[in-house]
DNA sequence: CTCGTTGCAAATCATTTGCAATGGA
DNA sequence: TCCATTGCAAATGATTTGCAACGAG
């Protein structure tokens, strides 16, 4: 059980580490830091957006979004999206995973005994009533060409 | 080693398969799953309509899309994307797996005991150069209240 | 007072869609 | 012939950007 006292503790050494660097803590900020902290699920810009816009009628979407980069940038937050804008296919269909990498975009198949062994999970997920389809595995990351930056 | 044939070979069956559901086997198709086959990366629709681009100058486009659609249906073609069109937060910057329901979009977060175990890769990834970021670790499927429509 | 941030609208960019023309089966 | 598919252009939807006004430090 994560108490709220968790996220506004989060939520206060965000804040002094964004003064730290010079960044400002805007009411907006603060709003939707606050929102998505103390949540359970996995927001979209635009759930989160919904949720404040009662409080802030004003509060531009474009924040949201801007707020929650930083965020990403911080560390806390996870952004669950391709590290490419577009789709990318795979004529390969074998249970494999993918080394990304974030600056060419280069994808490398890995299999999966090199990567991480997938635990047979049956049990877990029909415990949970989940149907699995597919799998994805991507590690993000440079590549050798890229280095580090 | 994946010998041209093989591809040739794969391609062949799929086109059986098409003419067997009443789908059309077309020059462009034949062109892009040919293509696509025959490929060692992960190709965007950009990648494939430029690459036949000088060979069939009036093709478009959204027929290479709807032509990747057609090889992910018949399991010819992992899709690289999310599930849901948008970006979604995860507030929980922990190592875990998510179940993501293809139906309502509900995330749900898995303990990685529960998903896959992790080997340290380190081994692997350094011998390859690659510096890791972040993963993703995803299940698709339905959930229980989605059951397996 | 400064300069990072906001709100707004317009711009982007990938992908989808509507529809008449085309051409496989 | 018939109807699935194509090409094209317009529509969509998520995200980003430009910029003047604002306001936190």
């Amino acid at each position: 059980m994560i108490a709220a006292s968790d996220s506004q503790r989060r939520l206060e050494g965000i804040m002094q580490t964004l003064r730290s660097r010079g960044q400002r803590v805007t009411p907006q900020r603060v709003a939707i830091m606050r929102n998505f902290l103390a949540r359970l699920d996995h927001p979209s810009a635009e759930a989160i957006y919904s949720d404040l816009h009662a409080e802030y009628p004003t509060m531009a979407i474009s924040t949201v979004y801007s707020t929650l980069r930083v965020l990403v940038e911080l560390g806390e937050a996870a952004e669950m999206s391709l590290a490419t804008s577009e789709a990318r296919f795979d004529p390969n269909t074998s249970d494999h995973c993918h080394l990304v990498c974030l600056n060419c975009r280069t994808i490398v198949d890995l299999p999966l005994t090199e990567c991480a062994r997938a635990r047979p999970m049956t049990s877990t997920l029909s415990e949970r009533g989940f149907t699995p389809v597919r799998r994805l595995h991507q590690v993000f990351g440079y590549c050798a060409d890229c280095g580090e930056a």
